[in-house]
DNA sequence: GCTATTATGTTCGTAGTCCTAAATTAGGAA
DNA sequence: TTCCTAATTTAGGACTACGAACATAATAGC
């Protein structure tokens, strides 16, 4: 019963699941190359400023960057020296955890983010044109599946605080660091992290079906 | 409307949606390569020798193996150096057309497959794990998926005979040159090259829902 | 306060990926 | 023959990716 092996596959619907996600997957890969190549950027570049564009602010370090890109720290140096070179982004040490080195883009960086989050459209367009409750079952279905990639760590979810068990909305009106707070980090959250994304995050629980 | 914008992505399902399959392709090139790492090879080298696996003999050359690593021939023929380098393929001309190159795997090469085979079992025992009704379902859909992408080129697809709307079993119960026969090619074809994977291979028309 | 450990990052060497452009070679057509 | 095209290789450049060695900064134990 394996993905890649034809005579397997004909009579066992997991195999053929997990060979239609790796094909995806390849089309993937292939749509962010192109458009990385079109900007003169690799495909990790491109995910490594689109991650520095909407990660929360605490996680932009070189160690949140491989995490992110599900490399080791040396290479995550090195994707960060390239974006460097190329001034697309600036590395700056964080004040309080003198180790750690926050890096942020530059305008330049900043510029380019809008044409590089477009780098799946053709495959969004095409999922635009799946019947509404496939649609629908997709995302349920697929969403089940990342939650549990992810428990298995074989990939990190960022997401926005808006739908995470750990936020509290509202939580400190009149606090001046924000008037939201984060039960994980135990902390107020000023508005506008909250439309960042973040490693912390966990699915509140949804109403099944 | 990016999948990549979290705000976007928050009020839009295609948007989610490809991000869940960008997110489930990260975890299948992760798994590759660590199973390709257990065997000193590249996730490149895996896959190009479960290629020249399975692939039908038509194809198992330079140019074929380009196309389904989506890689330029220059890289392919790379690729191929590497796996000569480390004896798991041969290279030979091909008698019929000399400029042409086929590349078949060594016994040592073929001893390899077993295992590179299984490199998705996880996400396959994750797959296997859904409720039957959500499987059905999510098969339908992803294969549709698929089959957009690849009608805009986006990834080719691979698949056996069997199901190949260009197959005609049994076409010729007597003939030395195989009993079926291939409409798209007009020749009689081996049992055995039915269970190859052929990238000309075209879905038989099945019954709607 | 001092030491051992851990966390964060960088650098280096090696192997490999990936591209473009140029060269090579074989097959076919004029 | 000569020209054209297809299949492949080679060369050069940028980048990815890893482990190992290194440097510091924080933390834990005493």
């Amino acid at each position: 019963m394996a993905a890649f092996h034809p005579q397997d596959r004909a009579g066992d619907r997991p195999s053929r699941l997990a060979l239609a996600l790796y094909r995806i997957g390849q089309a993937v890969q292939m749509m962010l190359r192109r458009r990385a190549q079109a900007h003169g950027l690799s495909a990790a570049q491109l995910q490594a400023l689109l991650f520095l564009a909407h990660a929360r602010p605490g996680v932009r370090t070189v160690s949140g960057l491989a995490q992110r890109l599900g490399a080791t720290m040396a290479t995550a140096s090195e994707v960060a020296d390239a974006l460097e070179r190329k001034g697309l982004i600036a590395r700056a040490p964080w004040p309080a955890h003198r180790r750690t080195i926050i890096l942020r883009l530059t305008p330049q960086g900043e510029a380019l983010v809008p044409t590089l989050e477009g780098a799946l459209e053709d495959l969004e367009g095409l999922l635009r044109d799946l019947p509404e409750p496939d649609q629908i079952a997709l995302e349920r279905i697929l969403q089940e599946v990342v939650r549990r990639l992810a428990a298995a760590g074989h990939v990190a979810i960022y997401e926005m605080c808006w739908g995470c068990a750990f936020f509290r909305p509202h939580a400190h009106p009149d606090d001046p660091r924000g008037p939201h707070h984060c039960a994980f980090m135990n902390a107020p959250l000023p508005e506008a992290d909250t439309y960042t994304e973040c490693p912390d995050f966990i699915p509140r629980e949804v109403e099944i079906r």
